[in-house]
DNA sequence: GACGGCATGTAACCAGTTACATGATTAT
DNA sequence: ATAATCATGTAACTGGTTACATGCCGTC
């Protein structure tokens, strides 16, 4: 039930529609909830059901309509009751190339290591791309404080967890090649 | 769908009923794919009728009667096609926490703080656990090869990933503090 | 007598993914 | 023409969680 507060969030720092939190769910928000816009529709309709949020519709010149959200009183009140109430216990981590790597041996081991060789290179981007906002956005973090150190510290937790990705991708491909070597 | 393959990684190390296998689950395998029993015996079922496993009723003495699945030979050979197939691109990680990060502001920031430091040690618990298996297990891993290369190589996925979360809560606690001292 | 371990399941629900569906405007 | 961007949604399916349900054995 995360994702209602996670747009409550984004709500909050700026109102807007559908679209446009698909689309900073696609970016910022993203990097550590994910969410298409299809399940932001829904869960739009059941805000707007609650008393979360208020929509207003907004007439736009050369372009479609748009139901502009924004957070309701009772909608903050209940983002701030959440954020006050512990978080669900880390959920285990389900990771398929785990699974792969752990039954390698049942297959062809070479494929595995391909897989990781990928695996690594996608993380790797994903990696760049938090380094290119950290640069960009924070260049230098000291001074920080409020909601633009909150941005930031979720942002390093973004650049830890790739980067710690990608030294096992690394890892794991030194030792399956010094393992099977060709 | 990686839960079937999960379990036949499993059942090929070890032929076993679904209760086992759900114990296994809440160890080796469950570090990094988690399931509940009730998922296990739906996906079992599932795969006796996809012929993929075959199941022998064993009676015990002084014990329930148990169910003991073995992998069959199109069980092997899917699994072997599954392994030499790409992976899915590693999901957006769900991180609960960093919205509430993220959404500080909107709340009482003591309260997300606390919860910082209360997932803070619960990832230091498990780093602790992986730390003792690792101990135990491969005292040298230098010169592990196959299967029990591969079952190092996870764990120490699972190493790598807890570290990173206990560092990452480590330095949100620490601005966290600082931003709102008392 | 209560609790924990062994052993098996069903049912309802919730969240997320995939596929389908429409339609205007702007840029190549 | 065709693709990309803006803009909104529905429907079916899949996978996972929570709650419920049963029953035996051994130990404290």
């Amino acid at each position: 039930m995360s994702l209602e507060y996670a747009i409550l969030v984004s709500l909050q720092e700026r109102a807007g529609s559908g679209y446009e939190l698909a689309r900073r769910f696609d970016k910022s928000i993203g990097y550590f909830w994910g969410a298409s816009h299809q399940q932001i529709y829904r869960s739009l309709k059941r805000m707007v059901e609650l008393g979360w949020v208020s929509c207003d519709e907004v007439a736009q010149e050369k372009r479609p309509d748009k139901k502009v959200y924004r957070v309701s009183d009772s909608g903050a009140a209940e983002l701030a009751r959440w954020l006050a109430e512990p978080a669900a216990d880390p959920p285990a981590i389900r990771n398929e190339l785990s699974v792969k790597i752990r039954g390698a041996s049942y297959g062809d081991v070479g494929q595995v290591l391909a897989e990781v060789r990928r695996h690594r290179r996608r993380h790797a981007e994903r990696l760049a791309v938090y380094q290119a906002i950290e640069q960009r956005d924070f260049p230098d973090p000291t001074g920080l404080t409020g909601q633009s150190l909150h941005q930031y510290l979720v942002l390093r937790g973004g650049i830890g967890y790739e980067r710690s990705m990608v030294d096992w991708c690394d890892e794991v491909a030194r030792a399956l090649e010094a393992d099977s070597p060709r």
